[in-house]
RNA sequence: GACUCAGUAGCUCAGCUGGUAGAGCACAUCCCUUUUAAGGAUGGGGUCCUGGGUUCGAACCCCAGCUGAGUCACCA
């Protein structure tokens, strides 16, 4: 990369790198470096009396300086957060020999250079606990500034906030604004309480494809690939929740995977194209044991993160304390429309619909009419965790019929905040009847849903072995991690959210203007000038770009020897 | 996909009715041995998102586009 195209601060960061090594230090040592000790811990721990933390070893970012002549006080970020150095020039630099305070401290590290350093914990004058360097190594150059974020009293100045940057380079967002790390160890945590207790109860952890050939147990467009040996279409797994029943047919008691699941749909706050679910199915149990289970395992995720189950979330409070309210759906919809849908075919359905101005197509059956009807006028208004139960057969293809109404289906959704947050079963373990709505659904497929289920045969034939009675449920994590962190965009709680491809940088590179005869020196004046491309350079005027180059020559005092006419003209040619 | 808002220095943002581009932080130079959103002084830094148009003159007005955000629609 030409220095033409770097910003004057990367200019002076990458001529500090060079004197660095002009000194005889490498700004990229090889070597480990063991540190004894972490910010976070010096600042919670060190006591002055107690005389502790006297002999430190500390690594990690420089974030600010403030150079007071021969004294100087800096923080340094590591990953426990941030704490103040006093470095004094004559204690880092014992001798006659001053550099490397004068020069490499001062001069030649930036803010976002990493360093090591040895030192002891006191506290200063107006009393902030600091570590007092005895001895300063550098441990990695930063060629790029960072954005300067500060804070006092609560109070962010200068944020880094700009959101497609803060997704696009999230590892700045996570420098610079500790409150994103915070979301991410959360983030770990839900799933390690969720973990440990599916363990304690002695279910297993297990893997099932990502890569499936039928592409099962929900309803979604796939991502489809290619697999080239075998010369088949793969898709990219929209659910597991048949493979994981394969393996209740098979006599696990109970599994339970934390999936990446694929979706080939549209994306907004709430839907990224790949997201995580935590699928677990049960043997033996039914949709009223995993209510109760689902209770247990939010509460629990709450008491670890807060310590309460009272959580905020924006400007609301959740209460996931058990029990949940459990409301039918049927009962639901009579109580926010006032209209009793229970036995009614798919015209009068229709009718509703139109009635309470809820667009419907002809491809929609009688379980999308209903679907419908429920997300327009009652999902919203669930924001407390509500189990919205006993969902109409047609909804539910993988679920078992309900014991007292074989029109609805013993199935659960929890809803929280207006939203779906974790959808549960009875399974369907009558392989007949589960054949017949996989044939139901190919008939939606015909209507013209391309959201309706393929038929697995496979799976049919793992329940003609026999499935125990099982009940399976998933949950989306990355909706619980917003829920539980007060985020309210999925691409909060992704490290690295799906984004559009960064426009590419479309300059040609020298080979293709020394190709058309320009000089190595008067290709980044070109460029300069705006002309990223040779092709540029013939929609002008030759006497033009003569002019104008030989003016930006003088105006910038380049003090390069002007082309002549002739030059131009077959640079041009 | 529709509507609304936004895009100006490395970062956060001003910029009036159209008249040669501004601040704070960051950066550079100098001064200063315990400072606190980093003390003092001085200074450098710009494709005002892109391309057209109107105009003597456009960061500003008009048209088209790109990118992002929000709301709605669609979609789990």
């Amino acid at each position: 990369m030409s220095t033409a195209e770097l910003s004057e601060q990367e200019v002076i960061r990458r001529n500090s790198l060079a004197k660095l090594r002009e000194l005889g230090i490498e700004p990229y040592p090889a070597a480990e470096f063991q540190v004894n000790a972490k910010a976070a811990e010096i600042k919670a721990e060190f006591e002055p009396e107690k005389q502790n933390f006297q002999e430190v070893t500390l690594a990690g970012r420089i974030m600010s300086r403030r150079i007071m002549g021969k004294a100087s006080f800096a923080e340094l970020q590591d990953d426990t957060g941030r704490i103040q150095l006093y470095i004094n020039r004559d204690e880092i630099c014992a001798g006659e020999d001053k550099t490397l305070y004068n020069d490499v401290f001062k001069k030649l590290l930036d803010i976002g250079d990493f360093i090591g350093i040895k030192g002891f914990a006191f506290t200063t004058q107006v009393g902030e606990k600091s570590v007092h360097v005895k001895e300063l190594i550098v441990l990695s150059k930063s060629l790029r500034p960072l954005p300067i974020v500060k804070e006092k009293d609560g109070k962010v100045y200068d944020a880094f906030t700009d959101p497609e940057m803060r997704y696009r380079q999230r590892y700045v967002d996570l420098v610079v604004n500790p409150q994103v790390k915070d979301t991410f160890l959360k983030r770990t945590k839900i799933v390690n309480t969720m973990r440990q207790m599916f363990n304690e109860y002695g279910y297993l952890e297990v893997e099932t494809p990502i890569l499936q050939s039928i592409p099962g147990g929900a309803a979604a467009r796939p991502f489809v690939t290619h697999h080239n040996a075998l010369n088949i279409p793969l898709y990219l797994r929209i659910a597991n929740e048949l493979y994981l029943k394969r393996l209740i047919v098979g006599g696990f008691d109970g599994v339970y995977e934390f999936a990446k699941d694929f979706r080939n749909e549209g994306m907004d706050r709430t839907h990224n194209p790949e997201f995580t679910v935590m699928e677990i199915y049960v043997a033996y149990k039914d949709y009223k044991w995993m209510m109760n289970f689902t209770e247990e395992m939010i509460e629990r995720v709450a008491l670890a993160l807060h310590g309460t189950t009272k959580v905020k979330l924006g400007d609301k409070e959740i209460d996931f304390k058990r029990p949940f309210k459990r409301v039918t759906m049927l009962d639901s919809i009579k109580e926010h429309t006032g209209i009793d849908i229970s036995g009614m075919d798919e015209v009068q359905l229709r009718a509703v619909c139109k009635q309470l101005d809820i667009d419907v197509d002809e491809s929609m059956g009688k379980g999308k009419l209903i679907d419908e009807i429920f997300g327009e006028k009652c999902e919203g208004n669930y924001i407390q965790p509500t189990f919205i139960i006993d969902y109409p057969v047609e909804m539910s293809p993988l679920c078992k019929k309900h014991r007292d109404n074989p029109e609805l289906t013993e199935r659960f959704e929890l809803m929280v905040n207006g939203k779906e947050l974790a959808n549960a079963y009875s399974e369907l373990n009558d392989p007949i009847d589960q054949l017949e709505r996989f044939q139901d659904q190919l008939k939606l497929s015909e209507k013209g849903d391309d959201e309706a289920m393929f038929i697995d045969m496979d799976f049919v034939r793992s329940l003609e072995y026999g499935m125990p009675p099982t009940s399976g449920m998933g949950i989306g994590i990355d909706r619980l991690t917003m829920f539980m962190t007060n985020n309210q965009s999925i691409q909060d709680v992704l490290f690295f959210p799906q984004m559009k491809p960064e426009k590419k940088n479309e300059a040609d590179g020298d080979e293709k203007f020394e190709a058309a005869g320009v000089p190595g020196e008067w290709i980044d004046v070109l460029r300069k000038m705006g002309f990223k491309k040779v092709d540029a350079l013939k929609e002008v005027k030759a006497g033009k770009l003569f002019n104008d180059l030989c003016g930006f020559n003088k105006k910038n005092k380049l003090g390069l020897q002007n082309p002549t006419m002739e030059d131009v003209t077959g640079w041009i040619a």
